[in-house]
DNA sequence: GCGATGGTTCGGTCTCCACCGAACTGTCAT
DNA sequence: ATGACAGTTCGGTGGAGACCGAACCATCGC
């Protein structure tokens, strides 16, 4: 009974609509904006933005500025669990979701996030980089090793200059662990393309391994996807 | 975005902490009495009296009229899995609960249940009286065959006459199945000790099964625990 | 019958908070 | 610089609801 008061500030957060709304349109892992949040809530901006504070201070949302927009997107997966579970409560139907989507296995395994690789292939070339000493991920940022820059020149995927961020990692939805984002993620994903090792499919965000892919992903980066 | 009004409706209902902590006292699976509840919600007898009104006619509770006493239990597991998985994001300890206590294996394997028996060795029993055509479950209420009668006799287990309901479902909050309540189930219980099959263990509801009960719980109701 | 006890309903108070209009800060573009 | 846009802060309003005192209804025990 001590720390009830805790599961009832939660679940107070989670008790108004408005606030309802925004972590529904955030439930399928996507970062949005303040203003796409307002909408799907059906308030004014002002309100929204008292209530985007009030969840992010209570920890079940983050933020990540980025220029003058700031996106938001639930802090973890333990928080996209407990929507689901209290909306099989309501008797609402699930909608397509991180973790129970039974229709989303092609997303799962490998996919587009923004600009770079995300799903199960994502997360696996992360892990292969990191575990080759090439790059080093920390959770604000990520450095690249010097063994690692001569791997990228020879992969031919060698970011460009700009001013966004170079590395970093971006928290996986359906495998819940980083894959990479940042200047080096576009990179290496476009480099994929370019290689024809992946290609992208009509109206979805799922991305194929081509056969030459899969050969190519086992040579290079040691990975190997079951599906 | 439809339906997150229903998911608001719910967790408005648990973000209050009276109500809070009225599922909180109800998540061992007990049922208790709304005296008990306004005890632990810590607010006025009629204050509960609302909350208890709320949270049945929203399907959270159910309720079981006996006498002068209401009881009110968890009306569904998915409940306690809501309550679990909001705990979790809150960042409370989650207490001894139905599906996830790691030390609560014995309390699952065979407890007590107010009088009679319950756990996987409660509803192995009902089951079997079921299956051998002894007894007949119904959601409101129990019968008891002519062979039921006789195999209760040659057991030793005939209950006593009383004003009390002679046999009653009664869900197990941790097999999620029912086990036999009542009179008839209290009868069983007793007699169960009396031939020592299961003894009570020092201060806890788990009760172990005796070398002795194990092969008599095999050879009388063909009923063998692998725990 | 009687009082005692568990539980509910009613009425009124009081606090909390969602909401928006208006004004403000900061970033991007030209 | 200037305007456009994203987002926040502030102040005031209005409604929802948690709470309790008091009265009421039902059941139990004698």
């Amino acid at each position: 009974m001590s720390d009830m008061p805790r599961v009832a500030a939660v679940a107070a957060l989670l008790g108004d609509p408005a606030r309802a709304n925004i972590m529904n349109a955030l439930l399928d892992g996507r970062a949005l904006m303040a203003k796409e949040l307002a909408f799907a809530a059906r308030v004014s901006p002002q309100t929204t933005s008292g209530h985007l504070a009030k969840l992010t201070q209570a920890a079940l949302l983050t933020v990540e500025q980025q220029g003058r927009h700031r996106y938001f997107r639930l802090a973890s997966p333990l928080v996209g669990q407990m929507l689901e579970s209290i909306m099989a409560v309501a008797g609402a139907e699930t909608p397509r979701t991180a973790t129970s989507w039974k229709g989303g296995e092609p997303l799962r395994n490998a996919r587009t996030c923004y600009d770079h690789l995300a799903g199960r292939l994502g997360v696996a070339l992360a892990d292969a980089l990191t575990q080759r000493g090439y790059i080093a991920l920390s959770p604000d940022g990520g450095e690249v090793t010097e063994a690692g820059h001569a791997f990228l020149r020879d992969f031919g995927a060698e970011p460009g200059l700009g001013k966004r961020v170079f590395c970093r990692p971006c928290l996986d939805w359906s495998e819940r662990r980083p894959h990479i984002a940042g200047r080096l993620g576009a990179a290496l994903a476009c480099r994929c393309f370019d290689l024809g090792w992946v290609a992208r499919l009509r109206d979805t965000r799922a991305v194929a391994i081509t056969p030459i892919g899969r050969t190519g992903f086992a040579a290079r980066f040691g990975v190997t996807l079951s599906g």
